[in-house]
DNA sequence: TATTGTTATACTCTATAACTATA
DNA sequence: TATAGTTATAGAGTATAACAATA
C-alpha cells in the first residue's frame, strides 16, 4: 500500500488513517497467529468462549457480529481444530459451548501472542500516549454507535 | 456486535479498539456511500485516479493494496459505471486511466460525502484531539510498517 | 408463533496461475 | 527476460432463505 499522501485532502481524513493504521495492524496479528492455525476472527471467538463458558451459538455470533449461519461455520471449523465442543444446552435447541483442555492451552497462547502483537504494534508510543489513543477510540466508538 | 469488555483482558487491547472503531467508521462510510453506487475501496480508487490522471493500473493497485487481477476488476466495474476511461498509455501495454465528465461528477460528491462522514464518525472530538489522533495513529503506521 | 441450529446457495473480495502483447 | 494487461479459477468470508426440532 502507498502512502496516504497519495489521496489528497482525503488523505488527511481520520477515518483513512484509522483505517489504515487497523489494515496494517490486523495483517501482523493474522501473520502471528497464522502458526496457531487461527485467524483473529477464530481467535476472537475462542477467547469469547472461554469467558462465556456454555454460551450458544446465538449469542457468541452476536458478540462477533456475524449471522447464525456465519457462526456455525466458525464454531465446525474450531469443533474441528479440537478447540472447542458442542455440549447439550439448556434447552434442546440450543449447544453449549466449551473449550476443551486443547481448546485452553491454544487460547493461553492466543492471548500470549496478541498481547505481544499489541505492545509491537503499539510500542511505538508512550504508556501515556497508549492510554490517550485508548480514551479516543473509545470516545469514537461511543459516539458512531449514535450515529 | 457486543461490548468490548465481553472479551475481558484482551477487550483492552488498543488493537482490539482500533478494529472496533474502524469497522464502525467503515460501515458508516459504505452506507454514505451507497446511493452513488460505490463501496469506499472504489471510491478510493476515484480519488486516486482524480490526483495521478493518466496513471496506469499497476500503479492504481499498488496504491491501493491489490494485485493486478484485483485492479482490472475494480477498474472494470468503474469503466461500466462512466466514471474513468482507458486511454492509450505511455507505451502499448499499459493504459491510461482518467476520470470521465460523469467521473469527476462523482468525484466532487464521493470527496462531500467522506468528509462529512468523516465529521459525522469524529466529531465528537475537539479539534485538538482530532489532531491527536491524527498524530498517534501516524506514529502507529510509521512503527508497525518496520515491524 | 418464535427461536435455535442447520443446510444450501450466492455474492463479494481477493489471490494464484497462466496467457498475450509488448518492451 | 521482464512487464502490463487480461482471463480463468479458486478460496475466504459473509449473507439470505428455507427447513426441522423445540419452545
Amino acid at each position: 500500500m502507498e502512502e496516504i499522501a497519495a489521496f489528497g485532502v482525503l488523505g488527511e481524513r481520520l477515518g483513512l488513517q484509522l483505517h489504515y493504521a487497523d489494515v496494517r495492524a490486523m495483517a501482523g496479528l493474522a501473520a502471528r497467529l497464522s502458526p496457531l492455525k487461527v485467524t483473529p476472527a477464530r481467535a476472537t471467538a475462542i477467547v469469547y468462549i472461554a469467558l462465556h463458558a456454555g454460551c450458544d451459538q446465538t449469542t457468541l455470533g452476536r458478540a462477533l457480529g456475524v449471522n447464525r449461519a456465519s457462526t456455525m461455520k466458525a464454531v465446525d471449523e474450531l469443533e474441528v481444530l479440537g478447540a472447542i465442543e458442542r455440549r447439550p444446552g439448556r434447552d434442546r435447541r440450543t449447544n453449549a459451548l466449551h473449550l476443551t483442555a486443547a481448546g485452553e492451552t491454544l487460547r493461553a497462547r492466543i492471548e500470549q501472542e496478541t498481547l505481544a502483537h499489541d505492545q509491537a504494534a503499539f510500542g511505538a508510543l508512550t504508556v501515556a500516549e497508549q492510554a490517550e489513543l485508548s480514551r479516543l477510540l473509545s470516545k469514537v466508538r461511543s459516539d458512531s454507535a449514535s450515529a
